[in-house]
RNA sequence: GCCGGUGUGGUGGAAUGGCAGACGCGGCGGACUCAAAAUCCGCUUUCCUCAGGGAAGUGAGAGUUCAAAUCUCUCCACCGGCACCA
């Protein structure tokens, strides 16, 4: 007897491997997350941002992954038709390293790793519709990023300048605005320097005012990334002015957000790379320093070109001086000095012993005509001095007839500014898209005809890593001819920045299969006719756009996002789509972190290097450092794959929900994870012990034991009124922001009161099947392995994930008996315990009648009574 | 410098004007066991205590309110973004 129950006991053992395998075969078999085509529900679209292939998955994917497939599943289970696709953000560096350290073809590398890590997230029990992957480095996507470049192109917003760009000499690449951080390369570190190039730039400054108009639509975005977005736009009002030139034909333009101070300017400041640069330094060696430390922040340089300007408002003639930190790229290139009320312009002034005057005091100064000696420059608005017929003015209001007056002599108009910077594509790299454009010698820039798209990237090149981007050496590649006058061209052998793949595949997943996979065949080039495709596709799209729910790192809160929402309007624009923006709601989740450890001698260590907070290998004190991020360099990384191994992929999602809000960053505990993994545990159990109670097959036990009739419908309606409160808890918290965390702890509430519970009657296990079967279906989303197992276990035949979401009875989930806390003066004074509706007079009564309340009135009188019905009742006494 | 965010027990975090600390982790005590693990039960903000309770308490200070972690103002600390942007 005993061993048989010993062998009972380890058949009821929970194992997440077995059951886990068995429902993601099960689910891929019925093919359970495809699309249903049932358009008579509403549509919502769940995206999680796209991996790059690295290999293998990290704790951030699976958050990132855990959190989308929980809304996804939730809003299946609510009754939408969800759509919740996959892809690869397969084009990039890593690759082309890969190529040149190993020699394996970055093809291949990225295709493998593609493997790898789908299965590594369908070990996850992702829901996602695999029908739909993409891969952004096949031909049949990237012919896509061809077209609408050609596109781009034809209406201006594609073009090709000369211009000093950022350059990273470790990447051998040209990087974008976005991409450099604190003057280095986003992905290496390694400092930037400026570099002259001829390169692809789209003109995303076309729709800067559209995208700052946009970011106050962005309700369903999270402020601080709307804040980001509008930071980087970086819009500013001032005025452009005109300063001619003593002696030529010329004026100079200038930018001013301060035409308050125009009186104070002495001097004015052009670019080095102002086109009227080379004319006023008139061959001075000094161009060359200028051009060479232009835009280094450490080393302010200027020269004094020998030429005047002249100022428009009182006709002074001040010197014209070209100047490194006046950057070509904002306003108009050049400024006016005023060193009296700007701090740079003042140290400038200082270092080239320039005069500074004096023309904005502080409010109800009298000073006004006493010569100033300026520590520093007085930056703030105040009343204007020495400023002609505008002296006396406050500065808002001055700039405002300042303004008036010179465009009335049509010396100077109103101008907006924008920080943000058209965005350059060209990479000087193999593994991206190419650019479908020829060099003709004698026909100049030559778009590819849409009928020979895709460009194909060669796959017979040699990675040497020297010597700049491999295509450079691919002959059969470049030599081509002239779509235009058949002579002799050569091809772009730039492909374009990884991002340009990323700002459209949201849409790239709505399209029909059959219009993405079109023309799979090799031989025939990938070929299609895009413009058609796109037709059939545009009811598909506009079904499905925007994406209802995004979610993704905060570290794409300007590059990714700002250029996503870029792509979508000028697509509008274009009437290939019907939004104008992408992302109706996003989620950013915070960075999934853990304690570190650092030794002096050996620096960041791995957990198992420390003992007894000292470092192994030298024995010298091992400090606790910060918690931070997880990454391989500070060796605080923990693998997903053994967890998932260990506990299974049901506990992974449910700690990474339950130890923090999405939003927030979460801190890795090794116990919290077991805490996860004993709360499956627990629910197993109580199933168990249900069905083993129950019996086989639905019949009920007969029980013969006397029970107190009044206590056990306590206790049945107690748990009753728990199910109920737990799913209206959970559905609550899930719709306000997914608060995964609170719901997770509601229903653990659940568990427990659950597993205290004795069934002992017929209608003892009834109340618990109802209790278990609402309990499996909250669980569905977070652990969708053992919510299927288990609803198998207890007689169900379909699949869990079919079944809709549970409602609760507002009836059934109210308390009966209301606990109400009395306070004195706002201060918790004692408790008492009420039926349900109890008028507000009876409580105030019971209230001030109150043993302990009594104790703390008497002597005082009563001011006032609150009573906050089903709350409290608060008595004010003096 | 400008913009945004955060600050709560030993710890991750709950509570968005109405009982501060839900739920989890850790700790302490107990049950079971020959023993251990697992599991289960109880306690766990701090201080005072006549053992009934009482006082303090959400970075600091002020204010609004019958009532503030929550709203307003000032300050402090930390984190993030932008920054020679005219």
């Amino acid at each position: 007897m005993k061993t048989n129950r010993r062998f009972e006991i380890l058949e009821d053992k929970y194992c997440p491997k077995d059951i886990e395998q068995k429902w993601q075969r099960y689910w891929f078999e019925k093919g359970l997350y495809q699309r249903e085509e049932d358009t008579s529900k509403e549509k919502f679209y769940c995206l999680e941002m796209f991996p790059y292939p690295s290999g293998k998955i990290h704790m951030g994917h699976v958050r990132n992954y855990a959190i989308g497939d929980v809304v996804a599943r939730y809003k299946r289970m609510k009754g939408y038709e969800v759509l919740h696709p996959m892809g690869w953000d397969a084009f990039g560096m890593p690759a082309e390293n890969a190529a040149i350290k190993n020699g394996v073809h970055p093809a291949r590398w990225t295709y493998e790793n593609i493997n790898v890590m789908k299965s590594q997230l369908n070990r996850l029990g992702l829901s996602y519709d695999w029908q739909r992957e993409i891969a952004s480095c096949s031909p049949e996507y990237y012919r896509w990023n061809q077209w609408l470049f050609l596109e781009f192109y034809k209406r201006g917003l594609a073009y090709k300048k000369r211009s000093f760009v950022n350059w990273c000499p470790a990447c051998a690449t040209v990087l974008a605005n976005e991409q450099v951080i604190d003057e280095g390369c986003w992905r290496c570190n390694e400092r930037v320097v400026k570099k002259e190039l001829e390169q692809w730039f789209f003109k995303i400054s076309k729709y800067a005012e559209q995208l700052l108009e946009g970011c106050d639509r962005l309700q369903g975005w999270p402020d601080r990334v709307v804040a980001m977005q509008k930071n980087w736009i970086g819009r500013s009002i001032g005025l452009e002015v005109d300063f001619p030139i003593k002696g030529m034909d010329r004026t100079i333009r200038i930018f001013t957000t301060r035409a308050d101070t125009l009186y104070g300017a002495t001097f004015v400041c052009i670019a080095p790379t102002h086109p009227m640069s080379e004319i006023l330094a008139g061959g001075s060696p000094d161009l060359r320093v200028a051009i060479e430390s232009y835009g280094k922040e450490e080393e302010k340089f200027g020269f004094f070109t020998g030429r005047y300007a002249i100022n428009p408002v009182n006709d002074k003639e001040i010197p014209i001086y070209i100047a490194n930190f006046v950057l070509m790229e904002y306003g108009t290139g050049a400024i006016m000095s005023v060193p009296a009320h700007d701090q740079r312009d003042f140290d400038f002034a200082k270092k080239y012993q320039l005069p500074i005057k004096v023309v904005i005091v502080p409010e109800g100064d009298s000073a006004a005509g006493k010569d100033y000696i300026l520590e520093k420059a007085y930056e703030e608005e105040g009343v204007l001095v020495e400023s002609g017929q505008f002296s006396g003015l406050k500065s808002d209001r001055a700039r405002d007839e300042i303004a008036q007056y010179l465009t009335k002599k049509g010396l100077g108009t109103f101008s907006v500014n924008y920080r943000l910077r058209d965005w350059g594509i060209s990479r000087q790299r193999y593994w991206g898209t190419p650019i479908p454009v020829i060099y003709c010698e004698r026909c100049g820039v030559v778009p590819v005809p849409y009928s020979e798209l895709p460009v194909i990237l060669p796959e017979e090149v040699k990675f040497t890593g020297v010597g700049g981007s491999p295509l450079l050496e691919a002959k059969e590649f470049i030599c081509t001819d002239c779509p235009q006058c058949g002579s002799r061209a050569r091809r772009e052998t730039d492909t374009m920045d990884t991002f340009v793949d990323s700002s459209w595949y949201f849409i790239a997943y709505c399209l029909e299969e059959s219009q993405r996979r079109a023309s799979l065949d090799k031989d025939m080039g990938y070929r299609i006719d895009f413009q058609s495709a796109f037709d059939k596709a545009k009811v598909e799209i506009d079904r499905w756009m925007p994406v209802d729910q995004y979610i993704g790192g905060i570290e794409h809160a300007v590059l990714h996002l700002l250029y996503s929402r870029f792509f979508t309007k000028a697509l509008r624009d274009m009437g290939l789509i019907s939004i104008d923006e992408p992302f109706k709601n996003l989620l950013t989740q915070g960075m999934v972190c853990k304690e570190t450890w650092r030794c002096t001698e050996h620096g960041w260590l791995f957990p198992e290097e420390v003992k007894d907070h000292r470092c192994i290998h030298c024995g010298s004190h091992a400090e606790k450092g910060r918690v931070e991020k997880m990454s391989k360099s500070k060796k605080n990384v923990v693998d997903p794959n053994i967890l998932i191994e260990k506990y299974g992929a049901d506990t992974i999602r449910l700690f990474s929900l339950f130890a923090a809000p999405p939003e927030k960053d979460l801190e890795w505990s090794h116990q919290g994870v077991e805490g996860a993994f004993r709360f499956l545990n627990k629910v197993w159990t109580i199933v168990h012990k249900y069905i083993s109670k129950r019996g086989p097959k639905e019949v009920l036990l007969n029980c013969s034991k006397e029970i107190d009739v009044v206590a056990s419908e306590d206790r049945r309606t107690r748990i009753l009124r728990k199910t109920h409160q737990s799913i209206k808890k959970v559905s609550g918290d899930i719709e306000r922001d997914f608060h995964f965390n609170t719901a997770i702890a509601s229903m653990m509430e659940l568990v427990n009161e659950l597993s205290v519970f004795e069934s002992e009657t017929e209608e003892d296990l009834q109340v618990l099947s109802t209790s278990i079967e609402n309990l499996l279906l909250m669980l569905c989303p977070f652990a969708p392995h053992i919510a299927e197992e288990l609803w198998e276990a207890i007689g169900k035949d379909r699949s869990i994930s079919l079944y809709p979401w549970p409602s609760w009875d507002e009836e059934l989930a109210r308390e009966e008996d209301i606990e109400l806390v009395v306070q004195v003066n706002g201060k918790l004074r004692g408790k008492m315990v009420v039926p349900r509706g109890t008028e507000d007079e009876q409580l105030k009564m019971l209230a001030l009648q109150d043993q302990k309340v009594k104790g703390f009135i008497e002597g005082k009188t009563v001011k006032k009574v609150i009573v906050v019905a089903g709350r409290l009742v608060n008595i004010v006494v003096s």
